[in-house]
DNA sequence: CGTGCCGTTGAGCGTTGTCAACCAGTGTGG
DNA sequence: CCACACTGGTTGACAACGCTCAACGGCACG
């Protein structure tokens, strides 16, 4: 994840990372951080040294842009995520966040048609949509009693996908994921590189 | 500004742009666009080429890295945003964004030490902050009370930036302005052309 | 068998939203 | 020159959403 820590102690986590996804692209080209980066499970870490990283940008046009590209969809979903923020209440934001997980994970073969693992704790979703950890409890018991979804253990199962769509107003086009195939495993494209 | 429209009517304004600003580098690269884009005052708009954009992605490496530069730099700006909308209250929220316009309009050199034009309605900033107009009125009345700003007319006014820093826990380091000269006029390091 | 984390619940309060009305300024057409 | 409509700002009353504080229970861990 991504987050940023208040001087009153709280936090506000921007972001979710799945597998694939790029966490300091910034550092190399801004030269500095602006918030924090956080492990929320198990991770395994590639590292691109900042010589490679200069090669490929100087002499990989190619690369670029598919580097490029990923920075973009990022701001895509920031967008979408201030959408969310702004503008809906706190049990529709949710189950945005419930649907934009799905397709996120299913993109990279971590998700089943209806479930996927999750790890957050309570705390970390209020973190996420800007409420209170009680309030994030509540609306939580609320989807569960409309059927929405169902969270046993450390999984997340969504028994309507397209129920849940309607009711969080989700429409996956800002994540910029190219549909074909419907096996789950569409990776190389998320990260652009079928295209470049 | 950007912007997108919900269902039900409403719309979330995601980003302001000034002066220098790319509006829409995403959809060179993305192919699609994911938010609508409008002006809110008067505005002059150049148009690059999909030919020369191509051309400069594939054999300008400098310029291509100038011009991702300009993209991670909104990101930043979208990660603050989302940190005011989830964590503070709306008055700081509003003063937050006082605090940035200052900074992002001197460096273009559209604001004196203490003030710019402002030509924003109290609508458009509520739909900016996510309050409702009504909530965004009695906020501004407070923060005139408590002589934060003074808002006549089309002018905005802030007699004591440092205190409105203070009060709305602004911090400029994420919009990555390189600091050098005081002279309101840093066009060119914002754009980052400077630095590649 | 303690300790700590996480989830859950209740009560009361504060911020913010909704609805509705009103006012000032501005432009328009008769 | 004067209705008229329209936009933007202002105000009041009331409801609703979400927060805070506080306590408690289950569970894993040492």
């Amino acid at each position: 994840m991504r987050y940023k820590l208040l001087p009153d102690g709280g936090r506000q986590i921007m972001a979710y990372l799945v597998p694939g996804d790029f966490c300091d692209l910034h550092v190399s080209i801004l030269g500095e951080m602006d918030h924090g980066i956080g492990a929320l499970s198990a991770c395994e870490v590639a590292y691109i040294s900042r010589r490679t990283f200069e090669d490929l940008t100087t002499n990989r046009p190619a690369i670029t842009r598919a580097l490029w590209w990923a920075t973009l969809v990022d701001e895509g979903t920031l967008r979408e995520w201030l959408v969310n923020m702004g503008r809906r209440p706190a049990d529709q934001q949710m189950a945005h966040l419930f649907c934009e997980l799905l397709v996120r994970l299913q993109s990279v073969g971590l998700a089943t048609q209806t479930s996927y693992e999750f790890p957050l704790t309570q705390a970390e979703l209020a973190d996420t949509l800007g409420v209170s950890d009680v309030h994030v409890n509540r609306m939580l018991q609320q989807l569960r009693a409309d059927g929405l979804i169902t969270l046993q253990g450390k999984r997340l199962t969504i028994p309507d996908v397209e129920r849940l769509h309607e009711f969080a107003g989700f429409d996956p086009n800002y994540l910029h994921l190219t549909k074909r195939r419907g096996n789950g495993n569409d990776r190389a494209s998320r990260n652009g590189m079928a295209q470049s």
